[in-house]
DNA sequence: AATTCGCCCTGTCGGC
DNA sequence: TGCCGACAGGGCGAAT
């Protein structure tokens, strides 16, 4: 699943090449991709744009043009793959084999390739999600992109916050949620997704169901800064590839190897070699530690069934 | 009003 | 061996 790390790679990795490109035609081929405006609309209004620079909010990529932005959402397996004017189709563009093997040139244009920018240098920009859960939108006004519905209630960017005057401007941290639920919250922080959660939680030492209200002020900051730091390894190691992720030259990313939790439940724990849980937290798969991520005492409503396994290593603050 | 749930969609995987 | 149900999940609208 394409998040902030895996969108940040494709941004960087699309600047050196997408900027100055002419778009001479494109191609909307699955329309129930478009938010906003049909098919042949969309094709008319782009033709003869260029593209000025590319960036990034959250999870969303945006194109910025004359006057406009075209803006992208990967979904769960979208891929945005960049094929310079002279590239050779490879069919093996996206199998993954062995991981080790790196494409050659152009993936080909498949029946899950649902959107093609087609560039007047000859080079082109292909959009391709075999399970269409990916958006594309235009903005007419570059302006207004920020008061987009889907981009003007993203909270900040996770990477470029100030932690004490963001905890002391957030309303919400007297809320029952459990505390992965609000990372997954596209209006806490941008970018966030199941994998990064999972992985901040674990180096943050929260158990993922943690109510928000029971965080202490030092675990509030130490969230924000193991949010930041798995974000950044992720960065580091040009994103994750769990299956259908890859860089806009077709490689993969590699941070897979350097999960601590994620897609390892029942595997032993990187730091103390105890069997990884797996669950279900605020309606999606969690993986975490039950020993460095002790489920805290539980300060009233449900029935928690289980024992909590460890003591709770530090303070706690189980009273409100 | 704040949260949770159901749904979209298709490739992959485990079980029988 | 082959089929098929379960599963994965970002984000939105519906339901509670």
């Amino acid at each position: 699943m394409p998040e902030l790390p895996e969108v940040e790679t494709i941004v960087r990795r699309l600047r050196p090449s997408l900027p100055g490109q002419r778009i001479r035609k494109a191609e909307a081929r699955l329309p129930r991709l478009l938010l906003g405006m049909e098919a042949r609309r969309l094709e008319k209004v782009l033709r003869g744009k260029t593209v000025n620079a590319v960036r990034r909010r959250g999870k969303y990529i945006a194109l910025e043009l004359d006057e406009s932005i075209l803006v992208v959402h990967l979904g769960m397996s979208g891929q945005l793959t960049f094929s310079p004017p002279d590239a050779q189709e490879d069919p093996a563009f996206f199998r993954t084999v062995t991981g080790l093997q790196k494409p050659l040139g152009v993936h080909p244009v498949d029946p899950h390739t649902h959107f093609l920018l087609h560039f007047e240098s000859g080079a082109r920009l292909l959009f391709r999600d075999p399970r269409t859960f990916g958006k594309i939108f235009f903005i007419a006004d570059a302006k207004a992109f920020d008061r987009h519905p889907r981009l003007g209630l993203l909270g900040p960017e996770p990477l470029e916050l100030e932690a004490e005057a963001f905890i002391a401007s957030f309303p919400g941290w007297n809320s029952l949620r459990p505390v992965k639920a609000l990372l997954l919250d596209q209006s806490f922080l941008a970018g966030i997704g199941n994998i990064y959660a999972d992985e901040a939680l674990h180096l943050s030492g929260l158990h993922p169901s943690t109510p928000i209200r029971d965080l202490a002020a030092e675990q509030k900051v130490e969230v924000l800064r193991a949010v930041r730091a798995v974000l950044e390894q992720g960065i580091r190691n040009s994103g994750t590839t769990f299956s259908d992720y890859r860089q806009p030259d077709g490689t993969l990313g590699l941070n897979f190897d350097f999960l601590r939790v994620y897609g390892r439940g029942g595997s032993p724990c990187r730091g103390c070699g105890t069997r990884l849980e797996k669950s279900v937290v605020a309606g999606r798969g969690t993986v975490h530690c039950p020993l460095c991520q002790p489920r805290p005492p539980l300060t009233g409503g449900k029935a928690g069934g289980r024992r909590s396994i460890a003591k709770p290593g530090r303070g706690g603050g189980a009273e409100t």
